[in-house]
RNA sequence: GCGAAAGUGGCGGAAUUGGCAGACGCACCAGACUUAGGAUCUGGCGGGGAAACCCAUGAGGGUUCGAGUCCCUCCUUUCGCACCA
């Protein structure tokens, strides 16, 4: 009775024993700062915003990285596995308006709550380099690059629509605004506003960051084309149209090439200037300037302009602007085409946007989907200016959306294949100045500027005689002033808090007004893991050579949500870092790994739904090791993982299996020495178990992560030993074999159950942690079987499978299969036409 | 509409190069032990069939001695992009 309740597995009381004893000993997780010549490891997992209570989402994270950080520790590598906190951001605010607390109180209690999970979970991160956001110490350092970026001409000011969403109550990003909502409010259309705003000019790095891609190798596919589609580069050209009316002598008579007629000019973008010979008309953004021009005195044109204009901007809010109905409206007046003078007409369509090359084109009908489906609308001429490239005996349809082609019925450019007449049209337009090749970004400069409180505040001045003046560096940090009012009310909380705002100007010390917009908290996480190598720094961001030693990260976990956001913005600022001659790395992430959600009952956990499994909850019923292991065994990392509570609890018992196995015999195997004897019987068939084992997790910890296997591969092992456990007890296994057996189960459980690990290598009298510990080399001469089973088949179907020894010849095995009586009886009376044999996996008998 | 990934028992999933489909776990069934316990241990568990065997990896074709795996067509789900000229 005693002796069984000794046996029994109680995470509640080996946890919290180990916890402590981690939490004591500071330099367990700390990378070796004297670096004694072992080779580095940075693996980080993204950091998290401290809503106050991980999620499993968050568990899941962190048991992968955490895995990987152990085995690459054990390894024997000098491993930086760091945290902190994204600590900036709305939530602080919104909770200080409920609740009346300081969002950085909420922040830092919330902060320590986090902290404590951590430590419950057993995570081995090093919180003596810990980062946290927002306070002083890290956020002078957004300024002081701010000022930097100014410097450069990287941040600038300007008027413009901005993406605002009256839920937040502040401008979002491009990159925040999903299908024309706000990315944390679903149900909120994001509205145009026109305000002042600081940017980050990132499209000065777009063809970098492009460019870049192609070598990000360790990046899943998924993500660099993301961040490649939303980096949009496209090709093209601009040309000028003429306005018609202006132009004098506008029409030769014999329809020559002509002259370029001086007047206004309507600039377009096209990608396909090669068509240009096409253009049947030219279309405008409803918001294009010359639209007002054209409609000022004609006030049918402004109200069908107006209509225009609110459908487009009623599609962007509906985020549809694909489904868009195409609608247009001849403004009356024409243009002439400068390659030829042709006159078309100009319209003004709705799908047509201001925003994009130069908001206005050329509809080429016979080419382009889209000008198709408007001119077979409103009747415009179709025009085939492209024929396919092999002079087949049929031509095809219109619209012939190809760029395999030659051109036809365009003047003396008839016969040039598309690309050559892009580039030729293009010479033209530049030596005639009359536009040129071009290429074109969807991406847009980062908006940073933010009306709101809990972010860090920009480092410029207001003066009214000296204009904008930035902070002097020896000023920073400006502090976010942290006893003030919270409200709801509109714009920035620091507009009034007259002791931040009143300064007096750097430049000519006269009063001056403080900017009281603070930076998108996209600015913290930009950058965060290289202070993680010098978090003390107090005279610079970092130190270069220690950020040179780290970088790049080596390995980099987190969701895939942050594919364009976060992972766009850090990458950017590396270069900019780069440039400023900070690092010499081009990329901050050398490998990126994007973990699938967890979901429960087939949804995503939360609250709405009412299926939200708090790892708090876990924990106290089933330990920090069950709850982890379950996370890394329920499915492979990169898919999405369905939570089961019945599996933590088999994962719980699949524990207790070892635990009790490891107790009842380490008093046997602790005290063992050296094997003498070459291990044969049920020693060599434990022993193969183990090493295959090995074998199979150091090989998936080296790229192909399949975790949920590598711990079914344990179970298997274990299962076996147990299986052994009568002439384990009678003593028919050696003791220094039970002991090589069970440390080193232990060994490859570490990485995954890090608290059962501990306590077990303590308990086999193993020597120091076993995070220090070498992780097991498979023995090659033991993972090998001497005896295979091949499957034999009969015309592809299997009939039985025979024993021959490993490496036998194809002749010994064929001769096995055709011994075997369950084969000789199915080939009895027919013929054997043929014998394949795949030496150590199968032989097919192929008979007639 | 374009692009990518996925589709395997009641469930989560395995099968790394084409070679024994369903490892491992859950749930379930039966049994052992037992102060009847949500503990532990043993066995069973894709479908059909008494069995021999047959059928089975979303559907249909194909390549191959052999296909969950490769190719084609289609269906479904998820994700990304979508008047970007």
């Amino acid at each position: 009775m005693a002796e069984e309740k000794e046996l029994r597995y109680d995470p509640a009381a080996i946890e919290p024993k180990w916890q402590q004893r981690w939490a004591a000993d500071p330099k367990l997780y700390a990378a070796d700062a004297a670096d004694s010549g072992k080779p580095k490891y940075y693996v980080l997992e993204m950091l998290p915003y401290p809503s106050g209570q991980l999620h499993m989402g968050h568990v899941r994270n962190y048991a992968i990285g955490d895995a990987l950080a152990r085995h690459m520790w054990m390894r024997g590598y000098n491993v930086l596995h760091p945290m902190g906190w994204d600590a900036f951001g709305l939530p602080a605010e919104n909770a200080a308006i409920k609740n009346n607390t300081p969002p950085r109180e909420w922040t830092l209690s919330n902060i320590a709550a986090m902290k404590r999970q951590f430590g419950r979970l057993g995570m081995g991160f090093d919180w003596a380099t810990e980062v946290t956001t927002c306070l002083p110490d890290y956020y002078r350092w957004n300024q002081w690059f701010f000022l930097r970026m100014h410097e450069r001409g990287l941040v600038y000011r300007k008027k413009s629509k901005v993406n605002w969403c009256p839920e937040c109550a502040t401008v979002l990003a491009n990159e925040q605004v999903v299908d024309g909502r706000c990315w944390r409010h679903e149900d909120t259309i994001v509205e145009q506003r026109d305000l002042e705003q600081w940017f980050f000019r990132i499209t000065a790095y777009a063809q970098e960051l492009l460019d870049g891609l192609d070598k990000l190798e360790g990046w899943p596919e998924k993500v660099r084309t993301m961040q490649r589609n939303w980096i949009g580069r496209s090709e093209g050209a601009e040309v000028d149209f003429f306005l018609a009316e202006d132009a004098v002598n506008a029409q030769n008579e014999d329809g020559s090439p002509r002259v370029i007629p001086a007047g206004r000019r309507i600039r377009v973008f096209t990608t396909r200037v090669d068509t240009i010979f096409g253009a049947t008309s030219v279309q405008l953004a409803p918001e294009h300037p010359l639209v007002k021009d054209l409609a000022a005195n004609d006030s049918g044109l402004a109200t069908q302009v107006a209509q225009l204009l609110d459908e487009q901007k009623k599609a962007r809010e509906a985020g549809d602007v694909g489904e868009i109905e195409k609608h247009g409206v001849p403004t009356g007046h024409f243009a002439l085409n400068p390659y030829n003078g042709e006159r078309i007409p100009i319209w003004v369509a709705n799908y047509i946007l201001a925003d994009y090359g130069t908001g206005a084109i050329m509809s080429v009908p016979g080419h382009d989907a889209r000008d198709f489906e408007f001119a077979k609308k409103y009747a415009i001429a179709i025009r085939r200016v492209i024929a396919p490239a092999a002079s087949s005996a049929e031509e095809p349809e219109l619209p012939f959306l190809s760029e395999d082609g030659v051109l036809v019925n365009s003047g003396e450019f008839n016969g040039l294949t598309c690309h050559q007449a892009q580039q030729r049209l293009a010479e033209i337009a530049k030596e005639k100045g009359i536009g040129e090749a071009t290429v074109t970004f969807r991406l847009k400069d980062w908006g940073v500027s933010r009306q709101r409180y809990w972010g860090t505040p920009i480092p410029m001045i207001h003066c009214e005689r000296d204009g904008i003046v930035p902070v002097p560096d020896d000023q920073l940090p400006v502090i976010l002033p942290e006893q003030i009012a919270i409200t709801q009310q509109g714009g920035s909380p620091l507009s009034r808090v007259p002791e931040f705002v009143n300064v007096t100007c750097p430049k000519c010390g006269g009063p001056a007004r403080r900017e009281t917009d603070t930076m998108d908290t996209f600015v913290d996480s930009s950058w965060y893991f290289y202070r993680y190598t010098d978090a003390k720094n107090s005279t610079q961001p970092f130190d270069p050579a220690k950020a040179q030693h780290w970088f790049p990260i080596d390995q980099y976990i987190g969701g895939v949500e942050h594919a364009i956001l976060h992972l766009i913005y850090s990458r950017f600022w590396t270069k900019v870092m780069r440039d400023l001659g900070l690092i010499t790395n081009d990329e901050p992430v050398r490998r990126l790994f994007t973990q699938g959600m967890v979901i429960k009952d087939g949804a995503k956990m939360s609250k709405s739904k009412g299926n939200v499994v708090s790892p708090d909850d876990m924990v106290a019923q089933y330990g920090a090791d069950a709850t982890r292991m379950y996370a890394l065994f329920a499915a492979p990392p990169d898919r999405d993982l369905d939570w089961q509570e019945d599996g933590v609890a088999g994962v719980s018992r699949f524990l207790g299996r070892v635990y009790r196995l490891a107790m009842k015999y380490a008093p046997v195997a602790r005290t063992a020495g050296a094997a003498n004897a070459e291990p044969s019987g049920l020693s060599l068939k434990l022993l193969r178990k183990l090493h295959q084992t090995i074998a199979k997790i150091t090989l998936d910890f080296e790229g192909r992560w399949h975790f949920n296997t590598c711990v079914a591969a344990i179970m298997e092992m274990v299962n076996e030993i147990q299986a052994a456990d009568a002439q384990l007890a009678a003593g028919e296994v050696p003791a220094p074999v039970l002991r090589e057996l069970l440390t080193m189960l232990v060994l490859q459980i570490a990485p995954f159950a890090p608290y059962m690990a501990a306590e077990l290598w303590e308990e086999l009298g193993g020597e120091g942690a076993v995070l220090r510990a070498p992780w097991p080399k498979s023995n090659p001469q033991l993972t090998r079987e001497d005896e295979l089973e091949i499957p034999v088949q009969i015309n592809g179907k299997l009939v039985n499978v025979v024993r021959v020894p490993a490496g036998s010849a194809p002749e010994i095995v064929q001769a096995a299969a055709l011994a075997d009586e369950k084969v000789q009886s199915r080939i009895a009376g027919k013929i054997v036409a043929k014998v394949i044999v795949v030496p150590g996996k199968a032989v097919n008998l192929v008979i007639r």
